[in-house]
DNA sequence: TAGAACGCCGTATCATGGTACGGAATCAAG
DNA sequence: CTTGATTCCGTACCATGATACGGCGTTCTA
């Protein structure tokens, strides 16, 4: 496989499967004759972990860190685990915050004048005086 | 007001300030004798508007928008109006995507072999495999 | 066999929202 | 009157997750 079509395979770019190889978070197999790389199905099963996580959440640099407890064979997944409920709890913390945004423009809306009438718009001034 | 006055008064550090002031998000007075400048509320009140609309997921550069739509006096508020449902459109987007990547976090926790026992962790197997 | 397309590698750039630094001047408190 | 804090200004840097570019070599395809 060409990096190319690992990357398709994927559903990213080229650069991107670079930049995670940079990142060691995938692995760069050895060179072939011609001076081209041969990827596996072992590093397009890498690649679509670290999309994995990144899609739930997790950052690249919490992706390094899995892999090397991976690697180094820390007994049990427990610190897997923990760092789970991390993301999971950040997501939470998350969550409310969007809604608490959300509960702030409904009611910036409700303040609005309407487009026809020409008074002043309450949402400015709301924006502008309320604490 | 010294900017440091204002910075405080509205929770942000001085570089913050001056940083929007870079931007044209907030008004930088003129300068006094000895070359300091004078805050005045005025100033407060943008800086505050700032922030607020910060707050709620807006991004400077369409605080910018807003800001030079009032300057212009579009009649009415119908342009302002628009642009929050937009923000309120995309924090519902967000909220969504956040509750699918916990429900994503909740199934791989539970997966998890438990910490006490040896076997192999099938939170590491799920996010490899899964599709 | 020509030429398009792909691969390799280092480095630069992007967007976002700030934060930090350096050096000179000025202000405030003791 | 000195000393420490603050201000001013330009510029550089930070984290994050990519994305793009240039120049060269290789490989596939018509």
């Amino acid at each position: 496989m060409t990096i190319g079509e690992l990357a398709r395979s994927a559903g990213v770019g080229v650069e991107t499967v670079r930049f995670y190889q940079r990142r060691g978070l995938v692995e760069q197999p050895p060179k072939r004759a011609g001076g081209r790389r041969a990827y596996s199905a072992r590093i397009l099963a890498q690649l679509r972990f670290v999309r994995r996580c990144v899609g739930i959440g997790v950052s690249l640099r919490e992706v390094g860190e899995i892999l090397r407890w991976r690697r180094a064979r820390t007994k049990g997944c427990g610190v897997i685990h923990e760092r789970l409920r991390v993301v999971g709890d950040q997501l939470e913390m998350e969550r409310r915050a969007i809604e608490v945004r959300q509960k702030t423009v409904e009611a910036l809306l409700s303040q609005c004048c309407g487009e026809a009438e020409g008074g002043p718009c309450g949402i400015l001034a709301a924006l502008e005086d309320e604490e």
